[in-house]
DNA sequence: GCTTAAAGGTTTATACTTGAAATAACCGGC
DNA sequence: GCCGGTTATTTCAAGTATAAACCTTTAAGC
């Protein structure tokens, strides 16, 4: 259990963070398909509109457009559809933006919070389940370590 | 500094687990973007075109589109169109398999492998400074701890 | 040999995603 | 009041993704 030869084994600390990266990704992808099978399965819905829902369920006064796509970071185009589509389902409603007729601002509806609440409480089951490998803990400081990345990103 | 008491501030472990679980999305998703950004401005290219000349890369003898659609863990549709892209580009090409009028093998070209080869260095150097932020003996550590959360799901 | 089941792939319908272009409305200065 | 630039959003084209239906081909029983 010596230390090898840095001479003969140095690899980059690149491939390190390489390796870590096709990890993060691997378990990404999936929970992600796991819990996409599970929305499906139990609630016929999907990943999108579950994120879409979250958002607006944590501002009920609404949200417009721009921020959705801000808040989700994904393209503008993106959430109109989305949107659309949870307001063909009665899920969410647009109202109009008094003083600015460009912008309008969507909010669940009633009966689209109550799905919601019901989807985050299976949704967070789920979850618990899928990363019982790690301990409250190690989550948490994995949680941290991964903010790290975040915050040195954003510079 | 004191531990709060428990009677009052108990949260369950899931919270913590479901805490994760976000910002794995996050960093995962950032990370995501910045390379297909770079794959884009670099190389024209896409991520999903990556992750197949990577899986083709690895396996010089080629791969039926079953084993790459399982590789990928993407479904069995999808491969065909990025496939078929990637063949009309001249960077994979497809032969049959002999004994199996069913099946065809997927490999790169010379083109291919050397285009591959040039977008997976610098590939890893993006890598390198997006992750940049956990030394190479934490990014270590967090990779064991995720592949005990794939282990543990592949149950 | 014939039937049936399984395997390998493609096709289809639908949804999600991006970046770029288009549309419309706002806002400042003049 | 108009002009030019910015902002909010939608539309568009292309690509990515899934699940499900479908078509061949192969393999297994009998």
């Amino acid at each position: 259990m010596t230390s090898p030869d840095p001479e003969l084994t140095s690899e980059p600390d690149s491939k390190a963070r390489l390796r870590l990266w096709l990890k993060l990704l691997k378990v990404t992808r999936a929970v992600e398909a796991d819990l996409r099978e599970a929305l499906r399965v139990e609630f016929a819905s999907t990943l999108p509109r579950f994120d879409v829902m979250s958002a607006l369920s944590r501002h009920a006064e609404g949200l417009k457009m721009s921020e959705l796509s801000g808040l989700l970071k994904v393209s503008n185009g993106n959430v109109t559809g989305i949107v659309e589509r949870l307001v063909e389902d009665g899920i969410a409603l647009r109202e109009a933006v008094p003083g600015d007729r460009r912008a309008s601002r969507v909010r669940l509806t009633r009966k689209g919070a109550e799905e919601f609440a019901r989807q985050a409480s299976e949704h967070e089951h789920w979850v618990n389940e899928l990363l019982g490998a790690l301990e409250a803990d190690e989550a948490t400081a994995m949680t941290e370590q991964l903010d790290r990345i975040i915050r040195e990103e954003a510079q």
